[in-house]
DNA sequence: ATCCCTCGAGTTCA
DNA sequence: CTCGAGGGAT
């Protein structure tokens, strides 16, 4: 209990802290996302342990006390925040809340039938801004006051700043058959664009000065200058959404409020709607979570209130938000998690990798257990210990990322990461090479494993049947030992392994012999090589085969007995240096390399002289491929290309000439775009490969 | 000597 | 996908 008491205590601090770098200082040293992970993980406590709440705790409160450099002012009505739900179920929960409280049905079953819209929504949504919360007070029409949200019940008079915003109507208007209130009080969020922040961004980094962090900091910050004339430079935008002092009776649902507050000519966001179940609210979420980059403002989720006024009152307040609305939030792309061990893995080229172990955490959609720390100097730059309380991120890349530590929240008892000293696996002495920390000896276990596992690698030998899992038991039974044991195996050795049939046996035999005939280019790549990579290994191919005769594996002239191919030589050709030439010629130099060579010799592995580029409608274009393709996978895709006479890259670069775009792009397109590249859907491609085959 | 471009290598979860 | 570093151009 103590030990929770403890962390409740830091997490008060920490977030109180962070909370006035935020409000006060438009300088939050956190992102939003990590700040919510704090808060939430400090709610949870605090509902474990009720007994140790009380009012001075952030959870308990709004915002924080305005700074003094503007004048406070007085909201007349309470601004509040809002709830967060991250799920479906937490949704739901929100909505059971409401119901119990109220005790009424919001949704009876009649209006969630399509067909029976013809009432009121239940529900209105928004998008929700990234951007601040303002307060503006009419007098017969006209702007007098405008305050920021402050703790919620005091702020700061921005009235001149605001009067430079443009979607900020200085005078009301009846347009429609509404008139106007002597007294209004109008809520607005003031934004700022995307565009806009880069574009001021560039500006500050050219006068030496710190760039915002994001639109939301550069809205505030924008918004709290004391010269109005530097914020009538900056693009300021906004839209109003509620009204917060009373109106006619007649008006019953807050969609009508927007209705209202557009026909006195203010800004409204033209993609709010109404919902009329959870499924429609769960369907715009998922819509505008896809749309979010799109859009010229930044969102972080949609507000969801109950449409009808009434029931939003009677539904009253809960802590610091009002219990008839709620802000459902898009999934986080960072969270903060605790760091239970850091393990050393041991690669293909003996480099020692740590992976942190991590309290498992939900970011972006899926949960994270482990994450790479990439190499010793990445944990020291960090300054991250065993224990310690990280953030993680996950954002476009699928790989989560560590990238910072947070510590503030440290007990004491952290341990330092060691930096090892001997190979984990094998406990052989280690190098260090540059950043990384090397084993070396090169037949350690965790290498000749992973050696083997890339050698039937697709774009290796490609032995389909044989992946990491089945490569592990056959080291485990000792039914091979290195890569050439894999092409004298037989049917007898491997449906001896339980759950390892006659059948499947068979299959994998088979697959081995066809594998056997192999190109040089491959051949040379599933080699392991260090490197040489694919690109590498086709060149050294090319050369090679341009005055030898094949299949017979002892042609390859290199090394110690090799003259043909000298230091010099494999320098001559392109993209080979000194340094690559001299990995090559060591690798064949080496004596153990050199018996491998010769056991796959007598095993029978043949080398076929590597593909003629073909020629065809999209000869001399070279490709690249980003999003899944919906009627092909990528290498088929790659493969369809190559017999068309194109050439496949995995990446962007200066000489592709056509990107092929599919579902959910990554930011190969955007590149495509920022360098002009020509750009294809998947259908433009597949009618361009019928053309060649006419 | 310096910059820019490209390749190699490592890695997560469902 | 991104980082680091090798290779080549300037």
């Amino acid at each position: 209990m103590s030990a929770s008491l403890d962390r409740i205590e830091k997490l008060r601090k920490l977030i109180a802290y962070h909370r006035a770098l935020y409000y006060l200082f438009d300088d939050p040293q956190i992102s939003d996302a990590t700040f919510d992970s704090l808060i939430r993980e400090l709610e949870l406590l605090e509902k474990q342990n009720p007994h140790l709440v009380h009012t001075s705790s952030p959870t308990q409160q709004v915002g924080a006390k305005p700074l003094e450099t503007f004048v406070k002012a007085e909201h007349a009505f309470p601004m509040f925040s809002f709830t967060d739900a991250f799920s479906r179920d937490e949704m739901q929960a929100w909505l059971e809340r409401v119901e119990k409280y109220l005790h009424k049905k919001i949704l009876n079953s009649k209006a969630s039938q399509p067909s029976e819209k013809k009432e009121a929504a239940p529900f209105y949504c928004e998008l929700k801004i990234d951007g601040l919360a303002i307060d503006l007070i009419y007098k017969n029409g006209l702007l007098v006051q405008a305050i920021t949200r402050g703790d919620g019940l005091v702020g700061e008079d921005v009235t001149q700043n605001v009067r430079t915003i443009a979607d900020i109507p200085q005078k009301l208007e009846q347009l429609g058959e509404w008139p106007i209130p002597e007294y209004l009080v109008i809520r607005g969020e003031v934004f700022i664009s995307k565009q806009e922040l880069a574009r001021i961004n560039m500006q500050q980094e050219a006068e030496g000065k710190k760039p915002y962090a994001n639109t939301r900091n550069l809205a505030a910050g924008s918004l709290r200058q004391l010269d109005p004339a530097i914020t009538a430079s900056r693009k300021l935008m906004s839209f109003q959404y509620d009204i917060a002092s009373s109106v006619s009776k007649s008006i019953t649902t807050h969609e009508q409020y927007h209705q209202l507050l557009a026909s006195w000519g203010c800004t409204i966001n033209p993609h709010n709607a109404v919902a009329y179940s959870l499924d429609e609210i769960y369907a715009l979420q998922a819509a505008w979570e896809k749309k979010r980059e799109a859009l010229p403002y930044e969102i972080d989720g949609l507000v969801i209130l109950l449409n009808n006024n009434d029931l939003f009152v009677r539904a009253g307040v809960v802590g610091r938000a009002p219990r008839g609305a709620i802000a459902y939030k898009f999934l986080a792309l960072e969270a903060t998690t605790i760091i239970r061990a850091v393990h050393v893995q041991v690669g293909r080229t003996g480099v020692l990798t740590p992976v942190a172990e991590l309290q498992p955490v939900a970011v972006g959609g899926v949960t994270i257990s482990h994450a790479t720390l990439h190499n010793f100097d990445e944990i020291e730059r960090l300054g991250v210990r065993i224990g310690d309380t990280v953030v993680v991120t996950r954002s476009g890349d699928v790989i989560p990322k560590i990238t910072a530590v947070i510590t503030d929240l440290r007990s004491g008892k952290e341990k330092k990461i060691a930096i090892p000293t001997q190979c984990p696996i094998d406990g052989s002495a280690v190098t260090r090479d540059g950043v990384f920390i090397k084993c070396t000896n090169k037949k350690c276990g965790a290498r000749n494993r992973n050696h083997i596992i890339h050698f039937v690698s697709r774009g290796a030998f490609n032995i389909k049947g044989l992946g990491k899992k089945v490569v592990d038991r056959f080291l485990d039974e000792g039914l091979i030992g290195d890569i050439a044991d894999i092409f004298t195996l037989d049917t007898s050795d491997i449906s001896v392994l339980e759950r390892f049939g006659e059948k499947s046996a068979t299959n994998l035999i088979e697959e081995i012999n066809r594998a056997k005939y192999i190109t040089l280019s491959r051949f040379l790549y599933a080699l392991g090589i260090p490197q040489v990579g694919e690109e590498t290994a086709d060149i050294l191919a090319r050369r090679m085969e341009k005055d030898l005769s094949f299949k017979k594996i002892s042609i390859i002239d290199v090394g110690e007995q090799g003259k043909k191919y000298s230091l010099e030589v494999l320098q001559e050709l392109s993209d080979i240096g000194p340094k690559v030439a001299e990995s090559i010629f060591e690798w064949f130099h080496d004596s153990h390399n050199q018996t491998v060579l010769k056991k796959l010799e007598n095993a029978g592995v043949i080398l076929e002289k590597t593909k003629q580029k073909k020629q065809g409608v999209l000869s001399g274009k070279t490709f690249c491929i980003t999003g899944t393709l919906a009627t092909m996978s990528r290498p088929h895709a790659k493969e369809l290309l190559e017999n068309a006479g194109g050439i496949f890259h995995a990446t962007i670069t200066k000489q592709t000439n056509v990107v092929i775009v599919g579902e959910n792009a990554g930011s190969k397109l955007l590149q495509a775009q920022k360098l002009g590249i020509e750009v294809w859907t998947e259908d433009v491609f597949l009618k361009k490969l019928q053309a060649s085959e006419i």
